[in-house]
DNA sequence: TGAGAGATTGACTAATCAGTCGGTTTTAAA
DNA sequence: TTTAAAACCGACTGATTAGTCAATCTCTCA
């Protein structure tokens, strides 16, 4: 693994255990086993470093829920895919979980960044389907998107802290259904 | 206003702005108009200030909700004042509403705390009350107020960037039937 | 083989930080 | 009026911080 990546995995695991303020650059450089100005050379600030792994974290949750939907598919099966996928990958990733609601929720964030992402575009393209179909309820689609991301984020912690349901999977139908009624008409 | 208070409306304003991360204890008290000792005698550390910076804001959410529903009220208008008086008090305290989003998404926040406030025991007492007269979804009545929180912060986030639908009660009624329709039965 | 570019080091620094402390003023009750 | 506690001040400190830099190493390709 190159130095990059492990900078940017022994931040991760430290941004999402100690905050972005308790953790020092010279800490995340040391923990990752290499110099500290190695961190300076791929990251110029610590902010641009919390960013990269913004877009990094991004990048693969996006890469992960395309490879699951297949062309022949209704609407409801596409949001059922995409809401599993999105559910399921950050129960795995938990560090990356973590990273992202701090991030989302700091000052960092802003509706710039969020509409610049693939992820965000492909979604809300989804919810304009839905919409045109009269099967979502009439709402701005980006509204209809961040519904669902809030959904998913509450359902995964409570997936979280309630472990024996992660593998059940009636269950998670059922959990489904909250959202899926949130936003259909 | 005592220095306590004034210490805490600084600190509210400067987190929200800047994050736990970029401000300075120093700058509060700066900002505040009062010495710098004075807020570590209020306040131990850094850390006793932002928690007790998030009772008070659950106190006084607490205390704005509570007034507003009367005894007489079916259980569906119960949740829709509640989910009113949520949106509202967060639209018109932006600065409470960032730093809770970020205290609540940050490592200070634990299950325990959230639990241990009475805003979170009123409101799960509802849920039971919804499940047992099967008008909710037969799920955990914690999961349910989460689930009913986070939609009301995504619809508090979406007003804040589109204000002109603030003042429009039809298109609030709207959005209070997506919670709705994601709890209900 | 050699030259140039990028990768890597770790000691270094200037600034900033949370928290302390010795002392003064204000408050309120006795 | 006395007294003691609480409020208050701001200079101070030791630790920590993000970021720099001059030097060395490694790789690539001509």
């Amino acid at each position: 693994m190159d130095k990059r990546t492990k900078l940017m995995h022994t931040a991760k695991r430290l941004f999402s255990e100690h905050g972005f303020y308790g953790t020092a650059t010279a800490r995340i450089a040391k923990e990752a086993g290499v110099s500290n100005g190695i961190l300076f050379h791929y990251f110029p600030t610590k902010d641009e470093l919390i960013k990269a792994m913004y877009f990094d974290i991004k990048d693969r949750i996006f890469h992960y829920s395309l490879g699951q939907v297949y062309k022949g598919a209704t609407l409801k099966e596409s949001i059922y895919t995409l809401w599993l996928a999105a559910v399921e990958w950050n129960l795995e990733n938990p560090e990356d979980f973590d990273f992202m609601l701090q991030f989302e929720n700091s000052p960092y964030y802003s509706i710039e960044i969020e509409k610049s992402h693939k992820y965000v575009q492909m979604s809300v393209e989804l919810a304009e389907k839905g919409i045109e179909q009269n099967v979502f309820k009439h709402l701005t689609p980006l509204l209809l998107f961040q519904l669902m991301s809030s959904l998913v984020d509450t359902t995964v912690k409570f997936l979280r802290i309630n472990p024996e349901l992660q593998t059940d999977i009636e269950y998670k139908n059922r959990l489904f259904e909250i959202a899926w009624d949130a936003i259909k008409k």
